[in-house]
DNA sequence: TGACTCACG
DNA sequence: ACGTACGTGAGTCAG
């Protein structure tokens, strides 16, 4: 017999501390369950016990806190986020048919101790896990302890037997309790001898094997005259240590240990918790399925579709084209990451499916897909557009897309694949007779576009997001044009100075070393050039430029390093990074992801065309390298100040609003607001410092870092805002209203409807807290203006296809689109981007956008 | 894999 | 008492 015994409330602790904070979309945490689960699955795996117990604290442990603490250490709980995880832990635990162990004024500790005890009187094997050392006296030839970490968010187990101990500690296991009785653990209240520490107290017990042994011959023993001393005058408390450390195993629990052999495991109630919690990934791992949350009591309440999906295997395409003619069609599919290989498509109940060898397959996906009187619905759509764009053919009537519907009812979620899905909204699959996915699908389109319907983002899909995602396959498909030879020599250009620069920082600090690594340099700036080191990070000295920066004037070699920095930062990430993905075509042809960000903005990758450089000369050079195709311009608009004008806008500010309605420049204007001057006397100084409080409002801003933005001292810094808001007091209104409505609703939206879920705002951290603020105040600004510019490109793409020309949108970097013009079109293109771009929406302030033309993005950029 | 750094809006 | 602005992606190092 073995038994696996757990103390539950350390490993929850370790769970808690190990992993980032994690909820669910509707704020329950669940970041230490998960941790706890997941270690648990572990010592299972690993252990193969015959009983398992799972120990806890009858009352909420207090959470240790250092001494700096003070007073309020012994009063302060656990945090709340983590005391909330408790209850839904232990549900969990039982439903998976595992037993909980609790005992009035007992330790869980205690329990094992117990527990332990009864197993050696028994002769059978003891398995102890926990995260913390206390129970490391416990270990004897039957009995071992595994200490639980998390880190990295993954599971770390150290097995503890007595060999290991001697190895770590050099005691026995029962002298760890010698040793903590004159060492004392300030964290348990354990008392000690005053003035002896870790070192000594291991000296002594190492030598003297005990603490009778210490004081029965406390005249002899070899020791300091000083350490005697201390010995003696701690010698009660040392005692009382010794009975305070030495962990019970007399705790009033049930000690028949085939008591805790696990029972039967509740799969449906386990798996509902699980979903409830959003603990997808677990399931698997605890052998539970979709199936049994499906069973599980929180889904069968619901109405059921009882609608039974029939596959048919025999019928010709041609004909089920016919069929589908003015319905609603469901359809999944299947691609090679180009082309679309296979289709399973649902007209009312008949399930059909079709691949690329099936006869006229191509035929079928044809006048399926452009035929708009067939309504549909399917899962990620844009890589239906980019097919259909390729092979020449429309895609018309779409209706519905799962991927797009889960991400705009909430962007925080991890990933949007239809697996996760079907779990997160407890999807009970359709009868069928031969399951392919579409029996989930359907119930989950009808859920989404009910919970869509009830929210209010109905519009905000079909009007936006659908019709922007086919804007983006074409993007995709377009690609940019590159001079591949212009990167590639200028990133030669630069080899020559780099190595320079890398000899000279070496010579400088007297040995070769890796000036990329960030140890490296931290250690050949402050160890051997003993610079003074400003900042900290986790692993050592801080290195980056803002730190550097400082230093500028203090050695020479500080100059090299930062050029060193942007030189290596140009060649790797730019220069190699784009060669190498550079398509046949000469094109460069990045992915545009439509449910990355959580304020609704659009991210790109493979490459990030977002992040090409710009703010340098230097690094601006690279943009002659992007040009556009022969016989053909680009044209680049970008609209100017479009989330201050959002901000006057939506906050309805007076003067914000007058200052842009007049065309002002928003800066000057707020610096002679602000500094109290006509607007002819702001000087640069003084307007940047205003652009820099705007900039600020718009993120959510504190004095603190507005002070280091723009150099002026916190308090300086701290005026400048209040004036600010007070001066803007629709602003200052805005600000505080979005923050208290988020509080109430545990959300944020845009001025289309687009949501950001906070549950940041309930927690107890104060840090936490903070940060949802600043996002409750800055998504909507930055959402909406997300929001107008796809309402923009749309527009521009379907006036440039309605106009029969051939420019063609290829990039938007957040504000900023650029479209690939024939020559003779390039004016009329210019002037169509710029009057889409303005009139996307009605704001109560105008919306400028400018365009330039040029060959290369450089040029074309105004 | 996470931490650090730095490129962009 | 605390820590320090919003949103991204990529390259590099080190454990």
């Amino acid at each position: 017999m073995k038994l696996l015994v757990l103390d539950g409330n350390s490993i929850l602790n370790r769970a808690y501390y190990g992993i980032k904070i994690l909820t669910t979309k509707d704020g329950h945490y669940t970041n230490a369950i998960y941790g706890f689960l997941t270690t648990f699955r572990r010592l299972l795996d690993e252990s193969h016990p015959d009983a398992v117990a799972v120990a806890f604290d009858l009352k909420a442990p207090t959470f240790r806190h250092k001494a700096y603490d003070g007073y309020k250490a012994n009063r302060k709980g656990m945090p709340d986020e983590l005391a909330a995880q408790m209850q839904p832990l232990k549900d969990i635990i039982t439903s998976l048919g595992f037993r909980i162990v609790t005992c009035e004024g007992f330790e869980a500790d205690d329990i094992l101790g117990t527990l332990a005890k009864k197993c050696t009187d028994e002769g059978y094997e003891c398995m102890i896990a926990t995260g913390d050392r206390d129970s490391l006296q416990l270990v004897s030839p039957t009995v071992t302890v595994r200490i639980a970490a998390t880190k990295f968010g993954k599971p770390e187990v150290t097995l503890y037997d007595e060999d290991k101990i001697m190895e770590v500690y050099g005691v026995k296991p029962r002298q760890l309790i010698d040793i903590k009785a004159i060492q004392g653990d300030t964290s348990d209240c354990i008392p000690g001898v005053a003035g002896i520490g870790e070192k000594g107290a291991k000296d002594l017990v190492s030598r003297f094997e005990s603490l009778d042994n210490i004081y029965e011959n406390i005249d002899t023993i070899d020791v300091k005259p000083a350490v005697r001393k201390k010995l003696i005058a701690g010698k009660e408390s040392a005692y009382m240590s010794y009975m305070l450390g030495t962990i019970s195993t007399q705790a009033p629990i049930d000690t028949d240990i085939s008591a805790y052999v696990p029972g039967e495991c509740d799969k449906a109630s386990a798996a509902g918790l699980m979903a409830k919690y959003e603990l997808f990934s677990l399931m698997e791992k605890w052998g539970l399925g979709a199936e049994d949350i499906t069973a599980s009591a929180s889904v069968q309440d619901e109405t059921a579709d009882d609608r039974e999906l029939e596959v048919i295997t025999d019928k010709p395409l041609a004909e089920l084209y016919e069929e589908m003619k003015g319905k609603t069609v469901d359809f999944i599919y299947k691609t090679d990451g180009e082309d679309i290989t296979e289709i399973t498509v649902c007209v009312d109940t008949n399930v059909y499916s079709a691949n690329a060898f099936s006869g006229d397959f191509m035929q079928f996906i044809d006048s399926f897909l452009k035929d708009g009187s067939i309504k549909k619905r399917t899962h990620n759509c844009k890589p239906v557009f980019a097919a259909a764009d390729k092979y020449g053919i429309s895609f018309d009537g779409l209706v519905f897309d799962t991927m797009l519907a889960a991400y705009l009812l909430n962007p925080n979620a991890p990933d949007y694949d239809l697996a996760r899905l079907f779990g997160e909204y407890s999807i009970k699959p359709l009868k069928t007779n031969m399951p392919d996915g579409m029996e989930s699908f359907i119930p989950l389109a009808d859920k989404l576009a009910a919970e869509l319907e009830n929210k209010q983002q109905m519009k905000l899909l079909t009007e936006i997001e659908l019709p922007f995602a086919e804007v983006l396959a074409s993007m995709e498909n377009l690609g940019f044009a590159v001079d591949r030879q212009g990167i590639y020599d200028y990133g030669e250009g630069m080899n020559g100075d780099i190595e320079r620069l890398r000899k000279s920082i070496c010579d400088h600090v007297g040995y070769e070393f890796n000036i990329n690594s960030p140890k490296q340099l931290g250690t050949a700036l402050f160890e051997k050039l003993m610079l003074p080191a400003k900042k900290k990070t986790k692993s050592g000295y801080s290195t980056n430029a803002e730190v550097l920066e400082e230093l500028r004037n203090v050695h020479p070699v500080i100059n090299e390093i930062l050029e060193y920095r942007t030189l290596t930062k140009l060649k790797s990430t730019y220069c190699d990074g784009l060669l190498k993905v550079i398509r046949p075509d000469g094109r460069i042809h990045s992915s545009f992801n439509q449910t990355e960000t959580r304020t609704g903005r659009i991210s790109s990758t493979e490459p990030n065309l977002q992040n090409i450089p710009v703010r340098t000369e230097r690094g601006k050079e690279l943009r002659r390298f992007f040009t556009a195709k022969d016989g053909c311009v680009l044209v680049d608009a970008d609209y100017s100040q479009i989330e201050l004008r959002v901000l006057a806008s939506i906050s309805d500010d007076k003067h914000m609003i007058k200052a842009f309605s007049e065309n002002k420049d928003i800066h000057t204007s707020t610096a002679a607001k602000v500094f109290d001057l006509p607007e002819e006397m702001v000087t640069p100084s003084l307007r940047s410092r205003a652009k820099a409080v705007n900039f600020g409002i718009v993120y959510g801003i504190g004095a603190f870092s507005l002070s280091k933005d723009i150099g002026v001292t916190r308090k300086e810094a701290d005026t400048y805002i209040k004036d600010y808001l007070k001066l803007y007091s629709g602003i200052d209104h805005y600000m505080e209203h979005t923050v208290e409505q988020a509080k109430k609703d545990g959300y944020v939206t845009t001025m289309f409807g687009r949501r950001r879920y906070l549950p940041e705002l309930a927690a107890s951290n104060h840090n936490l807290r903070a940060f949802g603020e600043r996002v409750a105040r800055n998504m909507p600004i930055q959402g909406t203006a997300a929001d107008i510019i796809k309402i923009a490109m749309i527009k521009v793409y379907d006036r440039l296809k309605e106009e029969n020309m051939r420019s063609k949108l290829i990039l938007q970097v957040h504000d900023e689109l650029i479209v690939e013009a024939p020559e003779e079109e390039a004016e009329k293109a210019a002037a169509l981007l710029s009057e889409e771009m303005q009139n996307a929406v009605k704001l109560a302030v105008p919306l400028i956008a400018d365009a330039g033309i040029g060959k290369t993005w450089y040029e074309a950029k105004s």
